[in-house]
DNA sequence: TAGATTGTTAATCGATTAACAATC
DNA sequence: TAGATTGTTAATCGATTAACAATC
């Protein structure tokens, strides 16, 4: 469910010494209603203690279980254009549990260099590198036109979870999960919601 | 509603000689049902032709108006890391209506080179700079540490949309409308769907 | 008329939440 | 016991959708 992370992040940023929290803290932090997180715990079977909250690192393992990342997860890049580079980049990742382990890319000029420590592969290269370090989640991060192919080729190397910020659905078996991320789009509904204030 | 974006998508996309759609098809594009495309434009008080479908460049015009993006709109980006100008090169933000006005950032050694067509100025200027080429909507690109701060910068010179790209919540007041986008949260969110599978 | 497709009704479902008994 | 906070009930609300009359 959508609102585990933001609970998990709360759980993150508190204080170490913290070792309870309430549900109308996690409700805040969530921007939910304090009923709503109760509901939330209850239905993943998570319990409290009446008249005390819940306990940190106890909430924090079981959301993390119910996410599925109780264990590292590792991250495949496609598109080492500006914002595949921006995304090698970003150090929020690796902190938060998902290693990016490898960025691939077509264009030969830029096949052998480095972002940070990622080295950029040729995607041609897929096959055989997913038979070494094998990764489930992969994020699209190539040109509209590419992005169907990609994908296709991607799921056909057994990845069965895409964030998607090329700006065109994907088409995939239902057995793989998309998220899109479409900047263009995200503007038009701030601006709905700006225009309407 | 957060799907009229997506119809909009589909109409821009849809070949030229096309002047009807159908329901149905626009239901495929937004990933909703046919009966549910019907109540989101009836909703907006648009109408098509019983038998035949809804007018295609009727509907553009519809929508954009509905998104308050009938002009063009002009948008401010903070933060010249690397999701910075990955953002500011974007092509296809113009494409979309979208004016990459203006990139802030502190680093004087950045301050006056330019990426793209964007040049890169000190956030400490944003004050002039609202007087002549003012804007209604800011991406945050910059890090968790500085973006209360700079929302609450941001909220003061008139922005009232934000679109926020750093993995932190930033309160602003009720009339300001913020998109977060967390990628650590997308791939968590990711993992939850993809581990049920 | 026959075919197509809208607009709307009515049923259904799930998500939200106030409220409060349970209980630490 | 008094205070705090959970867990759950029951009411409510909004979103979804099948179905079909309306009508081009």
């Amino acid at each position: 469910m959508v609102r585990l992370p933001r609970y998990l992040r709360l759980l993150e940023d508190l204080d170490p010494s913290r070792d309870v929290v309430s549900s109308e803290e996690l409700a805040e932090a969530a921007g939910a209603n304090a009923a709503n997180v109760r509901r939330d715990l209850s239905h993943i079977d998570f319990h409290g203690v009446r008249g005390i909250g819940y306990s940190v690192p106890e909430l924090n393992v079981r959301i993390r279980q119910e996410l599925g990342i109780a264990d590292r997860q590792r991250v495949a890049i496609v598109g080492a254009g500006n914002l595949g580079r921006a995304l090698a980049n970003y150090g929020g990742l690796s902190k938060r549990g998902f290693d990016v382990i490898a960025l691939y890319d077509t264009d030969v000029r830029k096949i052998g260099t480095k972002v940070g420590d990622v080295l950029i592969q040729d995607l041609e290269g897929l096959d055989g590198d997913c038979l070494s370090k094998s990764f489930e989640i992969a994020i699209l991060a190539v040109p509209a036109v590419a992005a169907q192919q990609v994908a296709e080729r991607l799921v056909e190397h057994g990845v069965h979870s895409i964030l998607n910020f090329a700006p065109v659905r994907v088409n995939v078996p239902e057995k793989v999960s998309v998220r899109q991320v479409d900047l263009s789009m995200e503007l038009q509904v701030l601006s709905y919601y700006g225009s309407r204030l």
